[in-house]
DNA sequence: TCACACACTGTGCATTATCT
DNA sequence: AGATAATGCACAGTGTGTGA
């Protein structure tokens, strides 16, 4: 078991919180279609790649990922991280001080790691005010839309790259290269990892992977695992064992 | 915006290793 | 022993560079 990751849901403030500690972080380029992510770095130092610029982030610094954002994300040695998951349908409607005090309390009770300092206490309140404000400000093709919207909640479907440029009207390479510039991934890559997304999500209701990869889409448990370990960073056997929901208060 | 060629990646299946 | 994880390989499908 990776002893060093842990996955936890709060259902208090509603978000789910992603820690690791003094990890080999390895994430290739990928997007988050339905959350925004804030990370924060506690110890050690990452190297964040977003909008084509490399950028490294030290302890105590704070950084965002909007939703369709591509991005990438590599420790630099060992380092620690917690990232905190917003829903984006439900990021109009948080209470940042909730959840700031939620955070405090699972950061010092829950992982035992001492208290945020007053400066990072505030550049967490401005980028959850960032995300509670938040409009996407991208024209997206209406097709694309659409596509988008099918592949992110029906990802097992099988609807190859041919079916998908002809209901968008497109030729199939002009139809790759308009997803990938609205979207960051090409749509092979987006429905893989909405695939992954959705076996998190169901994850408990399933007790064997089998079933799970050919639920969520793939042939078997061999690519599914395969897959799971590239976007997830973790075995779905270590996923499981180190997901937690937390309920308690103060 | 489209089409071609080619490199790259994913699929389907089989097999073996490791873990519980 | 059964479940899960990891790997190999051939083939099909996808993505990208380039030119029109």
């Amino acid at each position: 078991m990776n002893k060093n990751s842990y996955y936890i849901y709060d259902k208090v403030s509603k978000t789910e919180l992603v820690l690791y500690t003094d990890s080999s972080l390895s994430y290739p380029l990928h997007n988050h279609s339905s959350i925004f992510s804030i990370g924060i770095i506690l110890n050690g130092s990452i190297r964040l790649c977003k909008d084509g610029y490399s950028s490294i982030y030290t302890a105590g610094q704070i950084f965002i990922i909007p939703p369709y954002v591509p991005h990438a994300l590599y420790s630099i040695g060992k380092a620690s991280l917690l990232t905190i998951c917003i829903n984006k349908n439900k990021a109009s409607e948080i209470d940042i001080n909730k959840i700031i005090n939620r955070i405090i309390f699972l950061y010092t009770k829950t992982f035992n790691l001492g208290s945020l300092s007053g400066t990072q206490l505030l550049l967490l309140a401005e980028n959850l005010s960032y995300c509670k404000h938040f409009s996407a400000y991208k024209s997206v093709t209406p097709q694309i839309k659409e596509l988008r919207q099918i592949l992110e909640f029906s990802p097992e479907i099988t609807i190859n790259i041919e079916k998908m440029a002809k209901s968008a009207y497109m030729s199939k390479y002009h139809f790759i290269r308009k997803f990938k510039k609205e979207t960051g991934l090409t749509p092979h890559q987006f429905q893989i990892q909405n695939k992954i997304r959705r076996a998190q999500r169901i994850f408990n209701n399933s007790e064997n992977l089998a079933e799970l990869a050919i639920e969520t889409g793939f042939f078997d448990q061999s690519h599914f695992i395969r897959y799971f370990k590239k976007i997830v960073g973790l075995t779905p056997s270590d996923y499981k064992k180190s997901f937690k929901i937390v309920s308690h208060t103060f």
